[in-house]
DNA sequence: TATGAATGAGGGTTCATTCAT
DNA sequence: TATGAATGAACCCTCATTCAT
């Protein structure tokens, strides 16, 4: 019998049961990733991992326990890659880069992750219809985009006439829409995309010399 | 009898039967704005409407064509509002910001459509999966934001070295994050964040005399 | 579509749905009689009634709705025949002669009925595991047991010795036993078991010229 | 391996064995008593007992195999507690008596026992819907009410007016409505209830002087 | 033009049971 | 002796769709 093998953790995992979650939950998410939340029903899912229905609700109480590791897998995943890339550097300028530039990298290299979480985030709800991904689940504490980018404005390394809320929204914006034109062009070149919106930010939060501009 | 009185148009549809139409897409677009695409069964849009589900499948061929009008009713609204405010702007500057404005605009106006539209354009599938509604649907052809942009580049409105694909992905991106915070915070301050995009998006793309520039 | 049309009675009934009600209710009535509240499940009860699971939950709300409604049903016909009958008797005895032959006349005349509230009673729980049909629905205010012998008994009619709470918890609890037993027994002679009752109780209530009695 | 070591004897249970069968069985009883017959599945067994499932289906034949342990242990404890109280007595009154305070002191001191028994006795069937507990099951040969009382009876200690047989239920209906009252009513007076279903049963069955009786 | 009625597929979940170790 | 793993049937329920009136 199961009793509480969730992400918190009551019990040991078997070997044997760690691999069956983990596989369970690789098919999960690319499931979602390809077919989309709404239609990854359990038993589509299980039929991707080779298994049936009744295995997955062995392994997990429900879906939303399911659910809740596909999301903890994704963002321990992200945050193994980004976070490090991130907090090596100093200055605001090479902060936003790496910001940039980590994110685009772990899509290029875990597609299905990246949509996947954004599919449940945006789609996945309770039973009273609230969200089943809470808005600071995104926000790993250490590199919350607008504290980080509140700090090197406040440091001088950011012009200070930009509000950080906006602007963090607006560059998660500019990320976020990566999955969702993936998933219908897969032949957006990443590479070029990082550069433009590094380039594009920096231009956006530089402290530069101002002349007057012409144009308009 | 069924003839088919969908939006392709084969047949006119009387006074009453538009009116009845129309009634229940209204009440689609709060039934999805609110519980979400997922959770809208066309019961509960029925009741919204105060009709029953019968009504709604003799008037509708079927889900899908309902779904189908409230895009289509969402986007003719949508660019009866933007597209002439867009349209009378005559710089790269002015387009920029009445772009940005007009659509803030009409997410202040009516906030369900947008809601709901992003709702169906996230989640909304076929049988095989496809989405249902295609990305280009997006793209008003006369005010398609990368064309735009590709438009005042090439006049010397807006500096040369940015790609307008991405500049307009990023953009569009930065817009169509307000409807999903709003979901979550009602008080955002539609205004404000009106102003803050302006103004980073108009350094952005501005063609300003550059000077060496400190930092990072 | 569906609203609520339970017997809360939000909404009038069509002659064919409170046909088609009453003809579920019916074959829920029999299955659970015939094979316990456990094993009656919805197919097995639409089965029985010619009809498919899908019938019982549109005209249904769900089970516990139908279930509620098999109460409600057995309730009315038992009070529509046991009420007139106790109520016309103006003595203490024939009170409860009256209760006790109006309550095995019912069982005779009825017994599925009976069979299939006492399942539901002894077993239908809601999720919490409280017990879904509440004891109080058991008793009708005019003819509460307990009340009607209380007054009685304060009237004169019966001796003053005995306990009216117990007294009525005994007579039901001789009440209900026969349906557990012609469950069992289909040959139970009710009549001879309603003779036998009335004299039994008759003589622990009786107000009798009490002499020395011997034995022990 | 199985070998099927039933309480049908087929073989010696070792001292572990039997402590880990007993375990469960306790387990079983509270379980199903605290929750009902229906909501008591082998997993929540386990888990009261604390253990798995997996240990109950090796201990036990099947979820049947249990039940009727359950039976057996309870039926044992029962016969215990209330036979050598009831043939210590050597009257009618003085059995009847015994009989009916024993039958609530085994309630009032193995509520739960009680509880689970009448829980399986009313509910629990085999797949073809037949009783899982005979009615047999409940009479111990010795102490059978109908027979005890059929013998007093003859002797002259009781009445000769009234059916043993019907007598017999009607007592056992008193009897056995404690236990549902208990589960509904913590509070209720076991000392009392007894002491008036004595005297309201010995009345019943009592050889006494009978004068004209009046009222009703 | 409108709708009540019916239907069947598929959803998630619970469960007793079987099996390999 | 013990148990983790797996399985498949059955459960209640939701839903889009079809049909007769």
């Amino acid at each position: 019998m199961r009793f509480n093998p969730g992400s918190s953790g009551q019990r040991e995992l078997t070997f044997t049961e760690a691999a069956r979650r983990a596989q369970i939950v690789t098919a999960a998410i690319d499931t979602i990733a390809e077919i989309g939340y709404g239609q990854a029903s359990l038993a589509r899912i299980a039929e991707r991992g080779g298994t049936s229905k009744g295995v997955v609700t062995y392994h997990f109480a429900g879906k939303d326990e399911l659910i809740r590791e596909v999301v903890a897998e994704v963002l321990a995943k992200g945050e193994a890659y980004m976070v490090p890339r991130i907090l090596a550097e100093s200055s605001g300028r090479g902060m936003l880069r790496a910001y940039i530039e980590s994110n685009l990298g772990f899509m290029r290299e875990h597609r299905n992750h990246l949509v996947a979480f954004l599919e449940i985030f945006l789609n996945a709800r309770g039973e009273d219809g609230s969200p089943l991904v809470d808005q600071r689940t995104l926000e790993h504490p250490a590199t919350s985009l607008e504290l980080l980018l509140a700090h090197f404005q406040a440091a001088g390394d950011f012009r200070a006439d930009f509000d950080p809320q906006v602007m963090a929204v607006a560059i998660r914006g500019a990320i976020d829409q990566v999955p969702l034109r993936l998933a219908r062009d897969p032949d957006l070149d990443l590479d070029r995309y990082a550069r433009e919106l590094v380039a594009l930010f920096d231009r956006a939060t530089g402290r530069e010399p101002e002349g007057p501009r012409g144009g308009g």
